[in-house]
DNA sequence: GCACAGTGTCATTCC
DNA sequence: CGGGAATGACACTGT
């Protein structure tokens, strides 16, 4: 609480506020999504004609400051809009149909007094009980209004509102651990299962809203999905047009007075708590984070992107390895533990504290885990790795950038497409309408599906890795389950996941040293279905199938691409990817083909050997039947000499005389040695007569 | 841990 | 000249 001031002063948010806490402690993290956006923020929102719709902005928590000027009116608004009033405006349904997270007022309510608690500041008791005594005014009616408004806003995605079943079934469980295991917290346990309980109820009101939501919300997204054809501005431009204006829809109404109170209460606070303190103690933030008022533009207007302020804190740490990050140890051993415990202990009614927020199971599981956890516990597991997916989050979650998103898949490239949990993911969503919001907070096991199913919605299609949540979620607190419960109101639901991947994607959920192991393998286990091509894909929003941009004639390829709208980013991927798709056919063929050849060369070389073979037989066939007529020339020779009688009736001797046949067909017998000679005489003939 | 096969992709060449 | 096929080379993955 005492690092108040110098953010107000500033003219930022109370994000500001839960970020430097975040800096100092991991217990206020929570914070970061209260969007109390600055004055100018405001202001211009008015000239924009959009304060009518943000009563969550008509607070003015800064009397003391200043105020904005034109609370009073905003209040007013923001008190009288009667949710049935506006069911569905314009404004409201772009919001769900581009997904854009929704955030309810009671939650941000609810985190607020959290946060405050959080920060173990001495005042906060009192506060928190000023703020629940003075919510128990508005608190009760909050906790319907919020539940109401929470369900269209989370239209965007059916599981957007943390409020589901599945909480409600593990909310016996959760109470007990922290309880159990924290001796502290045992004086207060009857007050934390009160909590829970209250809780628990709302999260099932609000559970029901975002049934009758999701019903609303199918024909908003084929509607979004046509107008995108058209519109010149791709969805990811719009959606950071109207972050903006879904953070109006933040606070919903009817619980201002929790707010607003709080407020006043710590605009009245002596002086004393904010001594010592001035930015010179706050590390100041890199980047795009230059001063209080852009870093609150940049928190405030994109609430969303929760995982980006956790970017920025991962830059601070990095360019401030010495600073606040982590937390000194004073602090550790000071505040530790302490902001759940004061937090039950002072919040005398529950339900108007933390009216209908799904946090309510959640909270004492992730204060248990906190408990065995240090803050440095928590940091020392987190590298850049870490943060670096923490980006890809930040991606899903702010304004879809389709160039950040290719740098992030074509990084990805090496890894097997890391790049993201598609398709499977989503699966659990359109099964998760009520359990995703279930999983909001309930139990641990809970808190895993839901970390892995706010991923799944990120940015229709492109979904960040489960484990990225853990990451974040370590140093988060709780408020980053709120953020989580935001994210999966980004779910597009046209992608399918299978039941196994359901499995998988709940063991993602782990602790910061064992993250990195399991994320590889969530990641093998659910993106194992989809190409890179495929993500790529969905992640651009490309609304065609990869077999068809592959299959399609060119002619048919060409006027696809004409006829649709499609970004300069949107037709490079889908040349690429039938670029790809062909060539991995031609590889394909290729290799079949080259396979083809060396099994037909092989045919070829047995058939050759198996020639060979006869070849051989034949040869030595003809051999015997040579040998056979010299036998039988042999024989006959003998034959005919030893008929034969010189002029002196001798045998005529073989050795001396020759049978020689003669082409007329006469047969003479002659000296051997005219054989010869002839022969010779006939053999220097026929040379002759070859020379010539 | 290594070898190997299968596969996707890129670069290049050819048709 | 553009698109696609063919193919060598490389990297990655699973067995």
């Amino acid at each position: 609480m005492k690092y108040l001031k110098p953010w107000w002063s500033d003219g930022g948010g109370l994000l500001h506020l839960t970020i430097l806490l975040s800096l100092a402690g991991l217990h206020l993290d929570l914070d970061l999504y209260l969007l109390l956006p600055p004055p100018t923020l405001l202001r211009d929102e008015l000239l924009l004609g959009g304060g009518s719709r943000s009563p969550a902005y008509a607070l003015d928590p800064f009397p003391a400051f200043g105020g904005w000027g034109h609370a009073d009116h905003l209040h007013l608004k923001g008190q009288e809009q009667d949710p049935a009033a506006e069911p569905e405006g314009q404004l409201l349904r772009e919001v769900r149909a581009l997904g854009v997270p929704f955030i309810p007022r009671t939650h941000v309510d609810a985190w607020l007094v959290h946060g405050v608690a959080a920060g173990d500041s001495d005042g906060a008791h009192e506060l928190l009980g000023a703020a629940a005594a003075a919510s128990s005014t508005g608190g009760a009616s909050a906790s319907a209004d919020g539940g109401s408004q929470a369900a269209p806003g989370g239209g965007g995605d059916p599981g957007a509102a943390p409020g589901s079943p599945l909480a409600a079934g593990e909310e016996e469980k959760a109470p007990a651990e922290p309880t159990a295991q924290v001796p502290d917290a045992s004086g207060h346990a009857s007050e934390e299962n009160e909590i829970l309980r209250a809780m628990g109820h709302s999260s099932q009101h609000e559970e029901n809203e975002q049934r009758v939501s999701t019903q609303k919300e199918k024909p908003l997204q084929r509607k979004n999905e046509n107008e995108n054809k058209v519109a010149d501005k791709p969805e990811w431009e719009a959606e950071k047009t109207t972050e903006s204006r879904n953070e109006r829809h933040l606070n919903g109404t009817g619980t201002s007075l929790s707010l607003e109170d709080l407020f006043q209460l710590l605009s009245s606070q002596p002086e004393n708590s904010l001594e010592g303190i001035s930015l010179g103690d706050i590390p100041p933030f890199p980047g795009s984070i230059n001063d209080g008022m852009n870093s609150s533009a940049h928190y405030d207007v994109n609430f969303s992107q929760a995982i980006s302020h956790d970017v920025n804190l991962h830059e601070a740490m990095l360019l401030c390895p010495d600073n606040t990050l982590r937390r000194d140890p004073v602090a550790r051993t000071s505040q530790p533990q302490e902001p759940f415990l004061q937090f039950n202990s002072h919040t005398t009614n529950p339900e108007q504290t933390l009216p209908g927020t799904n946090l309510t199971g959640f909270l004492p599981v992730v204060d248990h885990q906190m408990r065995n956890l240090t803050s440095q516990d928590l940091l020392h597991g987190l590298d850049i790795n870490i943060f670096d997916e923490i980006n890809l989050m930040s991606l899903a979650t702010e304004g879809f950038d389709p160039m950040e998103l290719s740098h992030l898949f074509e990084e990805s490239d090496s890894d097997s497409g890391l790049s993201l949990n598609s398709s499977q993911n989503s699966t659990s969503v359109t099964k998760s309408n009520s359990s995703v919001c279930e999983g909001a907070i309930g139990s641990s096991s809970d808190l895993e599906s839901l970390s892995q199913h706010a991923l799944e919605g990120a940015v229709g299609g492109y979904y960040p890795e489960p484990s990225k949540l853990c990451h974040v979620d370590h140093r988060s607190d709780s408020g980053f389950h709120g953020d989580l419960a935001f994210q999966h109101i980004l779910h597009n639901h046209t992608y399918h996941l299978e039941p196994s991947a359901l499995e998988s994607t709940s063991q993602s959920f782990s602790w910061p040293e064992k993250s990195q192991k399991i994320r590889s393998r969530h990641f093998n286990d659910t993106d194992r279905n989809l190409s890179r091509d495929e993500r790529r894909a969905k992640a651009l929003h490309i609304p065609f199938s990869v077999d068809e941009i592959v299959r399609m004639p060119v002619d048919s390829f060409n006027s696809m691409l004409s006829k649709y709208y499609l970004t300069d980013r949107q037709v490079s991927l889908i040349r690429d990817i039938r670029r790809r798709g062909k060539n991995k056919v031609a590889a394909q063929n290729c290799r079949k083909r080259k396979l083809d050849i060396i099994l037909n060369l092989e045919d070829d070389v047995c058939n050759l050997k198996a020639k060979k073979e006869t070849l051989k037989r034949e040869r030595v066939q003809c051999n015997k039947a040579i040998n056979i007529m010299k036998q039988k020339l042999h024989y006959l020779y003998h034959d005919i000499f030893s008929r034969l009688r010189d002029e002196e009736g001798r045998p005529v001797n073989p050795n001396q005389y020759a049978v020689q046949c003669n082409h007329d067909g006469s047969v003479l017998i002659i000296p051997k040695e005219l054989v010869t000679s002839g022969n010779k005489k006939e053999n220097q003939k026929g040379k002759r007569e070859r020379r010539n």
